[in-house]
DNA sequence: GTCTATAAATAGATAGAC
DNA sequence: GTCTATCTATTTATAGAC
């Protein structure tokens, strides 16, 4: 149910942003627009909860641009995964190149990984739905955004390992043993602020310095030897 | 986008299975192959993704049954999850209120949480992508069943923690962070089984041993002194 | 209880004027 | 680059025959 029609086929004939000296109008940011208006959109009904029309409407933009700047629906989705991708992945590649001792950086990694749950509102969100519906509108090129990050996150535990203070273990599980609980969280806290629901205190939220202890906790507990 | 037109208020008349002595068809199971083909289509696709037409094709009876024997759409997937949290949290109480240590008790628990996962292959994909979503399809009825599984839990780290084992933490957080790491594995491994996605080891299967043995790692490791 | 037929709304996508 | 108007497929839901 990802698309009515089958996609078409990917010719991949980007406008790219803006150049210099042309004729028409002078089209401010339309793309931009389009760009975050889907990104919250998204992130807030899932890919199949948001219609086109409503993308373009909440950019402030006509429909049929959504078609000229992106070549649909699903291209704008994975646009955005990527982009969320690449700056994560460079974030935690920075972390993880850095200089400092392996505890050290596994404390910057959730303190990185928080901070971008923060910055960006639809990223947490967006990453968990499309997990948990086991990634169907990503491709091969889309997916390949996670393996930086994830070899990132490798990196710091093979150096903790070689120094002897981390023990072996599955970087993917420990990897999901961090994030997992603070997007699962995050989902609980949103459901707790649906209206209605504010009297239940299952759903109530934490503050956020003692999550962020409690996923160090974890992360050290899981890896040290 | 959870329903094109205002839910129908409820008026709840539900028609009970197979009384005995009617004058009417056999009628063998239509209401039980609509909630299993449900169950098993919602989990795949999300509500969103599957229409009622599906699920009755699915379930091998005509479509109108379904408005028949539920109340709509959305009163059906709820009837699957209350029955899911219910199962869930008998399980759940039955670990809490049996005659063992704590330790022994959240070891119980993990088995149980995994007995569960792979009891019913519906259960895992559906509470997540739900849970993801902020719990957008369901009433505070439904919600009701995770205080259930919840509390059941929360006794657990009680009688630890009255036994000087445990140290104090959030249950919220606690739960999350031994049920979450397996959610979002299961949904990894289910990304990887898609179609062109074998050759990717980041998506690749981990043994079920390794798997458990590392959720009770980080039960204990999160809880105890 | 079960079915066919159809209503009423909305979805993604495109053609073509400007 | 941007717009309006529209095509076509699909959706949830119901009416009414049997």
């Amino acid at each position: 149910m990802v698309s009515r029609r089958p996609p078409p086929a990917a010719p991949r004939r980007r406008p790219g942003p803006r150049r210099p000296g042309r004729r028409t109008a002078p089209a401010p940011d339309t793309r931009t627009a389009l760009f975050e208006a889907a990104a919250l959109a998204f992130s807030e009904a899932g890919f199949d909860g948001v219609s086109v029309d409503r993308i373009a409407r909440r950019a402030g933009v006509n429909k049929a641009m959504l078609y000229y700047h992106f070549r649909g629906k699903l291209a704008l989705y994975r646009a955005i995964v990527r982009e969320m991708l690449r700056d994560g992945g460079a974030r935690i590649a920075a972390v993880a190149d850095a200089a400092d001792p392996p505890e050290t950086k596994i404390r910057r990694f959730v303190e990185a990984f928080l901070a971008l749950t923060e910055g960006r509102p639809w990223f947490p969100r967006l990453m968990l739905r499309e997990m948990a519906e086991g990634a169907p509108h990503l491709d091969l090129e889309t997916l390949g955004g996670f393996r930086t990050v994830l070899s990132a996150f490798s990196r710091i535990l093979a150096e903790g390992q070689a120094a002897g203070v981390f023990r072996p273990v599955h970087p993917v599980l420990a990897y999901l043993s961090i994030t997992g609980p603070l997007l699962l969280n995050l989902a609980r806290e949103r459901a707790g602020a649906a209206p209605g629901r504010a009297a239940l205190p299952m759903l109530a939220p934490i503050p956020r310095d003692q999550v962020r202890a409690h996923l160090e906790r974890i992360a050290l507990c899981v890896i040290r030897t």
